[in-house]
DNA sequence: AATTTTACTGAATATATATACAGTATAAAT
DNA sequence: ATTTATACTGTATATATATTCAGTAAAATT
């Protein structure tokens, strides 16, 4: 999609906010006088600008009929929170599902599937925390560096990931416990995803 | 809140079914086209009863001034990301406020007013970690042991809290800060609010 | 039994609103 | 170098829209 000017962000936020206030978009009046224009051309322009680039669409002839496209409307959903046990691997799968959290698309940089409720203190040196609800993007291209979640057979664990060669690291983030070494094919291994995000609700 | 008739309910999902289709309200003649009535009329007093029992708020005089209340339609907000500066007191401000993040009500257990984005690691070993977002319910009844936002002068920082009798300890999650000693009557001492939840954005 | 609420039609109207037109000026793209 | 996009002010206007008033009629409430 087409980049935005300054002014043009500004009056998308202006939208956005008043549908947000109000519960109905803008007239060309309300977002002059809530940037400061003085004249309605000055909304109106803006507006068809933002229709031209794609973040709007205006229904012609009808008051405050501006849509927001579904790009630029945030959807609140839902998303699975899974508990990460010991034995047992973090599937969509309904018995796995401790909850169904609401949230907004935009909340981290990346998107992601599921949360992660994490259990035990491997990961603490990172910032992660007991019962802290780590969000996983389901992918095996991991990068090293990247905090990931690892199967190995019924064992799934949050650690660093490190590799050179054909050898992988698991790195925990606190010194009391151990590195896991294993090579990529060995058997039942496995990378579910990454760690884009976390969130903490004490 | 007061029971619906059939025709009240009929014209209340109306209204839901138009917004979410064009993303703004019907007009009274929009109204009628969808469900066959002759007289804008028809719309204006079922309009008017959906207002008398609290399921809508209508802006008089407003074109599309329709609007669904909380009950009616769950609503997501927008709540500010304030920057934690080292001069400068984490207030509502707009030169304050980083951005907006969209937000459900429910991400957290308890309610909040505002995030606050971390400078520094003086809260590691918490879980802490530099550019996480805080988020912090304004208030000063705050218990020992909780971690609190704490202004000394134009000086903003995040610890945990510890008092007995008159004296306050602020006390970091890192060996290499050192313990703030301070009394409650210390003038340009205050507690901004207290932490209930954090989001890390990576 | 009397009153209020519901559920409309139909007509009228003040005003809220979109939108076009005429300008001015600067920045960006071709 | 010329065109196009950006970023407005200011005026004008057709029409989209809310809203009031006058009725009719059945159902629900008091």
């Amino acid at each position: 999609m087409k980049e935005l000017t300054i002014q043009q962000k500004k009056v998308l936020q202006c939208i956005k906010f008043y549908i947000k206030k109000t519960g109905f978009p803008p007239t060309r009046a309300d977002i002059c006088r809530e940037l400061g224009f003085k004249s309605p051309n000055a909304a109106e322009s803006h507006l068809r600008a933002l229709e031209k680039k794609g973040y709007i669409t205006i229904e012609n002839g009808a008051s405050r009929g501006i849509n927001l496209t579904e790009n630029t409307a945030e959807k609140s959903q839902t998303i699975p929170v899974i508990g990460l046990v010991a034995a047992g691997s973090p599937t969509l799968a309904d018995e796995n599902i401790e909850k169904h959290i609401p949230y907004q698309e935009s909340l981290f940089l990346s998107d992601f599937d599921y949360f992660l409720r994490v259990k035990g203190l491997s990961m603490k040196d990172a910032g992660i925390m007991e019962d802290d609800l780590v969000a996983i993007k389901k992918t095996s291209e991991v990068r090293n560096g990247d905090i990931v979640v690892a199967r190995i057979d019924d064992e799934v664990t949050l650690k660093y990931f490190q590799s050179s060669g054909n050898q992988i690291k698991l790195i925990p983030a606190n010194d009391d416990f151990d590195e896991i070494y294993i090579s990529k094919e060995t058997e039942g291994f496995f990378i579910e995803g990454k760690s884009v995000g976390l969130i903490r609700e004490n």
